[in-house]
DNA sequence: TTATCCGTTTGACATGGATCAACATCGGGT
DNA sequence: ACCCGATGTTGATCCATGTCAAACGGATAA
């Protein structure tokens, strides 16, 4: 067995070869070419960087969990992380996906309060820790970047609350095609789309069971909509299933 | 007939006697309480404070509507305001009721893009207007200003994950019991609470429609666990109502 | 007082979506 | 190649919540 039955924290998991400090002028560049980082001087970026660590998370890693204290925040350099609430019962709701070149957990590092979510990958990938007092440090001493802050954590608000409008006042219908037509756009307008990850994962992140989301999907491609190949999505007509969301 | 059978635009409405300039040192030191502002020195606030308009909104009216441009923020000087979503057929969905002292229009005011949600005064109000550029302008030279700034959007944040949460994995009844928990807290924990407004409204803003609304408060009222007269619920034994909430 | 209106309650019924269970399919490991 | 566990599909049934409609109650104006 390659892989752990039980997500096993990475921290705990890879205190050994895998968990670097990350000093190499790779990592400055990378950061530099972040949107929230891309105005910053050299010397910040640098200063940044050597409060960045490297994680590599084989698939299944916790980053963290619902409680832990945050210490700063990550990002993917490549690989994919969900974001999930959970009940007591075991029960999970995926509330977000992301992946290579997303950041997740800055809103937690300037409250005191603890992660809320839950954030496991899903693929192995590479992630980078940056140190909450690092860029408090800059937040400091550097507007412009006040500024990027204060645009990005607006743009997860606004992000939210079209989630909210969507959960409270859309169809699992609706929300499914809403998806698969933000999925066209993110991936070039094709005829055929990707879903990012298994249907299990969509339908969560979607809040559907698997099962009404394997039923809605079939519908649509009853009603000569869409064409299912596996995770390969297949659409013909986009202003059809566009306006099939009534 | 008192009252507009229309929601109107309180800035087209008000043009005259009921808008105006903010100058009064009333005005500065009501920012100045403010948790946003405590922070500032006597002349940013000044500056904000000459930047501001007070509006007189009678209850009813449309502070403005999803998809207006946002050309500041708004703040609660007395009064009650709802933001909701609409539906193209004439439904609402009420994302927030919002009180004295609290502010609203924050989080838009930082992103290019137009309000999502419409904000009316369900009362009789008196708001502030603050404009973007005199934030704007602050924000530029006053780090510690940004992280107030930052701070409360995090909490926003926060709050609106802890909203999506309960409409994603709680039921009908979970989410009132968690309502009129959180009410008894915020009003002083007292054996009687006093819902802030109708119970129309507050169904919707739990996202229920008014008759479960009303059929599960009056079960709970069957059950023993609350008493209902009008707006005021009494609540007798908290603890046996948080556990209903399985 | 009465008429009216709005908000609330109650009832009967419809339905989207969940749950439980069986089966099918896929992919990785031996 | 085969097997096995994980993932997906399908069917039957149930339940929470929505919808439509009617009665009720309390405010308010005439």
């Amino acid at each position: 067995m390659l892989r752990d039955a039980l997500p096993v924290n990475a921290y705990e998991a890879a205190k050994h070869p895998m968990t670097r400090p990350a000093k190499s002028f790779k990592v400055a560049s990378y950061l530099a070419a972040l949107p929230l980082f891309r105005a910053l001087a050299r010397d910040e970026i640098n200063r940044i960087a050597a409060a960045s660590v490297q994680i590599d998370a084989p698939r299944g890693s916790v980053l963290f969990r619902r409680g832990d204290p945050c210490t700063g925040f990550h990002i993917i350099i490549y690989g994919q992380v969900k974001l999930a609430l959970q009940t007591d019962q075991g029960g999970e709701k995926v509330i977000e996906l992301l992946g290579t070149g997303q950041s997740f957990g800055e809103a937690v590092m300037f409250l005191e309060k603890p992660y809320m979510v839950t954030a496991e990958t899903l693929v192995d990938s590479k992630l980078l820790h940056v140190a909450n007092k690092a860029i408090f440090a800059e937040l400091d001493h550097d507007p412009q970047f006040a500024r990027r802050v204060i645009a990005s954590l607006s743009m997860r608000l606004h992000h939210l609350v079209s989630e909210l409008e969507s959960y409270s006042l859309q169809s699992g219908t609706q929300r499914i095609v809403g998806y698969l037509l933000s999925l066209v756009e993110e991936q070039g307008g094709g005829p055929q789309i990707q879903l990012p990850a298994r249907k299990n994962i969509i339908a969560s992140r979607l809040n559907l069971t698997h099962e009404h989301f394997s039923r809605i999907l079939h519908s649509l491609a009853a009603a000569g909509l869409i064409s299912i190949k596996g995770q390969k999505i297949g659409i013909s007509d986009i202003k059809k299933l566009r306006s099939h969301a009534e």
